[in-house]
DNA sequence: TAAGATTGAGCAATCAATCTTC
DNA sequence: GAAGATTGATTGCTCAATCTTA
């Protein structure tokens, strides 16, 4: 034993579940940067947005349906509509039919606010993903989708 | 206009831009998670493994260096080397070259540490690209790669 | 007991400002 | 003035605990 360190790069071959991973990786950071100074800047946040466009569609919501369709924890979403409520862009309503629940809505300047940010949205996702041709695109769909299935069956 | 709402759901073709974007937000939400939840309850975070173990490879290294590796802004850098610092797994110790710079190295703790979860990590990485064959990954790479390429252009 | 919501503590990242040294 | 490092304030996310109501 030469090396006193106890993995020795020279024995991980530099493998191509490396190259999948780092562009994986590296994608989500530079996109999240990204999307996020670029609505930031304009409007709100790209995970702001997010929620704006479910309750726009959806219509009033109970917090545990937003934590429940995005995947988040009960804390995320709290801290979300404090955010979002601190800025005048949705609303809590005590829920009529059960006193433990709210009923979380769009104020005036959160419709508009989600309006401005799909509009955003829209250009950045044409801007990104219009390299790729239509067969391409169906083609990563596929590939990540595989990748998806599986981590859903690691998560359990 | 019989709706008030100023972008009708309607009007938008579910493109095929969206299940790009979802295909490749739900995997890094869920790769997040479950490689955190994974890494975290065995030892160190994913994000502190990927640090201590380009510091094992690369040697002492400033601030700077790793900023500028991973693309981080400063202030993740210190916080991160903060953390490593109070668990015992790095040291900083000021360089003999620069008065402003400092060495950042690993512990013979740090070293440990990097090990396991180096270990952990390709276990997690055989686990799930291995669902894909050779040919898929290297095709999810040069797609992901075009993606990678616009973005590093949006970003200018 | 369980469900809806909130709160506390902590991690990982951002930007912007500051302090020291080059 | 610019570079290396740190700090303050903020966002988005996690888990775990708590409080109220069903």
């Amino acid at each position: 034993m030469a090396s006193p360190l106890i993995v020795d790069p020279q024995d991980i071959p530099p493998s191509d579940y490396e190259q999948v991973s780092s562009a994986l990786r590296d994608f989500y950071a530079r996109a999240h940067r990204v999307v996020d100074r670029m609505m930031t800047t304009r409007g709100v946040s790209f995970a702001r947005a997010k929620l704006l466009m479910h309750i726009v569609r959806e219509g009033p919501l109970r917090s545990t349906d937003l934590a429940d369709t995005f995947g988040y924890a009960p804390r995320t979403v709290t801290e979300a509509i404090d955010g979002l409520e601190r800025d005048g862009l949705v609303r809590r309503d005590p829920d009529p039919d059960d006193r433990r629940a709210k009923r979380i809505s769009l104020t005036p300047d959160g419709e508009k606010a989600a309006a401005a940010s799909e509009a955003i949205r829209l250009e950045y996702m044409q801007a990104l993903f219009g390299v790729l041709d239509a067969g391409e695109r169906a083609e990563i769909v596929r590939l990540v989708g595989k990748l998806n299935d599986r981590l859903a069956g690691l998560e359990l």
